[in-house]
RNA sequence: GGUUUCUUGGCCGAGCGGUUAGGCACAGGUCUGCAAAACCUGCUACAGCAGUUCGAAUCUGCUAGAAACCUCCA
């Protein structure tokens, strides 16, 4: 742990931030709703689990040991006509629905990957874990707070309302009373007895697919059971933080709570964590009315919302550059702006990796010196504030300017002192690489050596024609290398070069 | 209809009562053989109205517009 500095993370739940104290001391527990495996990921996804990762790398940075679990749902999600997501996905390719959840169970992962995103310690799928959650079907009904339905179980809202007052509610925000008249008519509403009610276990149709036995009849488990199950299960009745999208706290969130005191007697997660929705064309992504963009369509371009192709990190630079409680407009100029900021800040960082640090050190602290560790300190205290990345990218952009100054010679070397480089090239690193998780998707130098040996030899030729005015072979090579999309920066230094529009 | 949230300069986007956020674009300059890159300078905004305060983008009220949830969604 080296970590005295206050973490504040905002509380959906107190509506405010919270310095964060973990239940045990160094340690995490948290839960991130994961995704229901009935289609392609979209858009939203990634930046939620983006979000997400960023948080993980972060309590990790911080030296806490993190359990980080995250869900994939493949069971027990209905559709409007009460049909569950996945049957109806095999139905239509004509495919089991095992079948369907693997595909794109494959594919989530995949994606998660191409974002750059970690791995989450444990991430448990819900048709793996029917006895679980059958079991918190029965705790919940012996704790007299569900009640059996023409062999479907529904949790009692009601009465758990009374029995535990100001919990059901207390996610969303929701008042028990509204929803007496706000719930829509579902088919199976004649057997609750109040609207609010909602299935823990639902009793099969003939046509269902996905079935398991159960002491109540033969059928599957309702929505938000999964969550409630699998983190009790890995992370304990009461664990840290719990995770999810701002569209999953009405209904799942609180009915999970309730679940979890239905079952438990206790309150699930003490810090809950809600990210913001990716709006395109002013309004939230969705796949269900068309107003949607995928992943793949940003990768290659191929979409009437965009004019180019862009990149992975350039789309997770785009993200981090907004607070992940804000909502954020995918535009064509927002993304190309985003693009170039992110390639500025990966620049930088590679100019300031390759400073080489003059053993001169100097016995006074600088102003520049003193600067500098400004930036830095300031980019952590964004971070301690609720995650916010957006004012770490800026004082890594104020860093930046000190770094080209430097290269440029239009900073002395002696106005920063070796131990404070030193300092900023392990921070600026841990914070881009390890933190925000970026990588340098340009692949320009220092990997590959054939390309860079070949890179010297151009360079070195037209250094020679530079040296003898012979502008235009000099000319003829810039030119050649910008047509294959390498740019060729001349320094005072000499030449680098760098692949990118 | 109910609940909640939002409205920041050409664009994106921080901000949580007193500071230049930052990025992109644009204009001028330095550097350069010319460019590019980088650096410097400029552009300095908070939907409207009223109020609280020594002081408000930040707090309160009203008005206008937008969104999310209330129904599957990250």
């Amino acid at each position: 742990m080296n970590q005295p500095r206050p973490l504040k993370i905002y509380n959906s739940l107190s509506g405010k931030k919270e310095i964060f104290t973990p239940i045990t001391p160094g340690y995490v527990g948290m839960y991130v709703c994961g995704p229901t495996v009935y289609s392609d990921v979209h858009l939203g996804n990634c930046r939620t689990f983006t979000s997400f990762d960023v948080i993980y790398r972060y309590l990790l940075h911080l030296g806490y040991k993190v359990r980080y679990v995250r869900n994939i749902t493949d069971v027990g999600h209905l559709t409007d006509d009460g049909e569950d997501r996945m049957a109806k996905g095999a139905k239509v390719a004509q495919l089991e629905p095992m079948e369907v959840a693997q595909r794109y169970t494959v594919g989530f992962r995949d994606m998660m990957r191409i974002f750059n995103t970690l791995p989450p310690s444990i991430e448990p799928i819900a048709t793996g874990h029917i006895p679980e959650q059958i079991a918190m079907v029965q705790q919940i009904l012996d704790n007299g707070l569900g009640y059996e339905s023409n062999g479907s179980v529904y949790f009692n809202v009601p009465k758990f309302a009374e029995q535990y007052k100001d919990v059901y509610g207390s996610v969303s925000g929701r008042i028990l009373d509204d929803l007496y008249n706000e719930t829509r008519e579902l088919k199976s509403q004649e057997e609750k007895r109040h609207p609010a009610d909602f299935a823990i276990w639902m009793k099969a149709r003939p046509e269902d697919l996905m079935i398991w036995e159960s002491p109540w009849s033969t059928g599957f488990p309702g929505w938000h059971l999964e969550c409630s199950a699998m983190s009790t299960k890995y992370l304990g009745k009461n664990f840290d933080i719990h995770g999810g999208g701002n569209d999953l706290k009405f209904p799942h969130h609180e009915n999970e709570v309730a679940q979890n005191h239905g079952a438990c007697g206790c309150h699930p997660a003490n810090y809950w964590l809600h990210t913001n929705m990716l709006l395109l064309n002013s309004k939230k992504m969705s796949k269900s009315d068309g107003n949607t963009i995928t992943p793949e369509q940003l990768f290659t371009g191929d979409s009437p919302f965009v004019s180019k192709s862009y990149s992975p990190m350039a789309l997770r630079f785009f993200m981090l550059q907004a607070h992940y409680r804000s909502t954020l407009d995918i535009t064509d100029d927002a993304l190309l702006a985003a693009e170039k900021g992110y390639r500025k800040v990966m620049e930088t960082n590679k100019l300031l990796q390759n400073m080489p640090i003059t053993a001169v050190s100097s016995s006074t602290e600088t102003d520049t010196d003193r600067a500098i560790l400004a930036c830095i300190e300031s980019a952590f205290e964004g971070m301690d504030d609720d995650f916010n990345t957006a004012i770490a990218i800026a004082s890594v952009n104020d860093l930046g300017t000190y770094i080209h100054k430097l290269a440029n010679q239009q900073l002395d070397g002696s106005e920063i002192s070796p131990w404070v480089l030193e300092r900023a090239k392990a921070a600026i690193n841990d914070l881009i690489i390890n933190v925000f998780g970026l990588t340098d998707d340009t692949a320009s130098g220092g990997d590959d050596k054939a390309i860079n040996g070949l890179m010297d030899l151009v360079l070195q030729l037209r250094a020679n024609a530079r040296t003898n005015k012979d502008w235009g072979t000099s000319d003829q090579i810039r030119d050649a290398l910008n047509a294959a999309g390498i740019v060729v920066k001349d320094g005072k230094e000499g030449s680098t070069w760098s692949i990118g529009a």
